[in-house]
DNA sequence: GTCTGTTTACACTTAT
DNA sequence: ATAAGTGTAAACAGAC
């Protein structure tokens, strides 16, 4: 088996599952929330793959948006005009790629009661994750005094689902090695930066991005590095200074005492941010971090 | 008319 | 073998 090289999913279907790509799409956004033809431009933008028979898989896409429990759908405030709503992910789903394949999740997400602090429907993730935003910016405005910044457009109502800190969320599958057009490389895995391990199966998965020097090298995020996957900042995928598991659980709503991600910077909070359309000469293009991953060579065929 | 969102159905692949 | 997850197609309704 020949071993692919770089851009070698730039023409064939990427290993990635229509639910993976869209918490891609979304987990790359700081507001963590896209619109739908938002979903569509971030896939389009980096997989070429995806540039063709829009129809068909857009469909798809959408049908796995309303199909799985794990894609909320967020409202439009009456202040924010335009088609359709916003899509984030719930906030209890950050364990579905355990098995270290992108391509299929170990178990579809089910939303379910065992936590009573978690929302149960979409509806009430929805809330939940707004009443987060709230407190942690309240919080953070407390803690340093400063002014909130300006967040225009959708970006007020909708917190990042900042519970995302588990090593198997869509932020840290994406958040590796980036590398800002300039070609200044950063680590940008948010996780390790707080002392969190990463789990062994992403370096199965992904060897060349997690294997044991990756790991041994990571290191905490430089105070120049401000932006992380795709032109997020990097702030805005970091989570304070809490101590995390070793071992994934699922998880849970975040306490609210942890502002961290509330130091988005405002510039980079725009809907139409660059970000979004930094283009397949990007190296942050997950396609090209997939340089060689034999366990996923496998299934990259369909 | 187009886009968005929902739902159903079916075939296929993969995990158990 | 079976269940579950995924991809695709299609129909339909509602919003823009």
């Amino acid at each position: 088996m020949p071993r692919p090289g770089r851009n070698t999913y730039s023409d064939q279907k990427p290993p990635y599952s229509y639910i993976s790509l869209t918490a891609m799409a979304i987990q790359s956004c700081p507001e963590k929330m896209l619109p739908l033809s938002e979903i569509y431009k971030f896939i389009m933008d980096r997989f070429p793959y995806y540039r063709e028979n829009t129809q068909r898989w857009q469909n798809s896409l959408r049908h796995n948006l309303s199909f799985n429990d794990c894609f909320i759908k967020i409202p439009r405030r009456p202040d924010q005009p335009g088609k359709g709503s916003f899509w984030a992910l719930h906030p209890n789903c950050g364990d579905m790629f355990e098995n270290g394949s992108f391509l299929r999740r170990r178990k579809r997400f089910k939303v379910l009661m065992a936590d009573p602090l978690a929302p149960s429907k979409p509806s009430e993730a929805a809330h939940y994750l707004q009443q987060q935003h709230a407190k942690l910016r309240l919080s953070a405005l407390a803690a340093t005094g400063a002014h909130l910044p300006h967040v225009p457009a959708y970006n007020l109502t909708t917190p990042p689902p900042s519970t995302f800190k588990h090593p198997f969320a869509i932020e840290n599958i994406i958040a590796r090695d980036y590398k800002v057009p300039g070609g200044l490389a950063f680590s940008t895995m948010p996780t390790m930066s707080a002392g969190y391990p990463l789990h062994s199966q992403l370096a199965t998965a992904w060897p060349h991005v997690y294997g044991a020097g990756a790991l041994e090298s990571a290191s905490p995020i430089s105070v120049a590095s401000e932006y992380g996957a795709y032109g997020v900042p990097i702030k805005s995928l970091c989570h304070g200074a809490q101590s995390l598991p070793a071992v994934p659980v699922p998880i849970k709503p975040m306490p609210s005492h942890l502002p961290a991600f509330l130091s988005n910077s405002p510039q980079s909070l725009s809907p139409t941010s660059p970000h979004t359309a930094t283009g397949q000469s990007s190296p942050a293009n997950p396609s090209d971090a997939l340089s060689g991953p034999p366990t996923l060579q496998s299934v990259a065929v369909h």
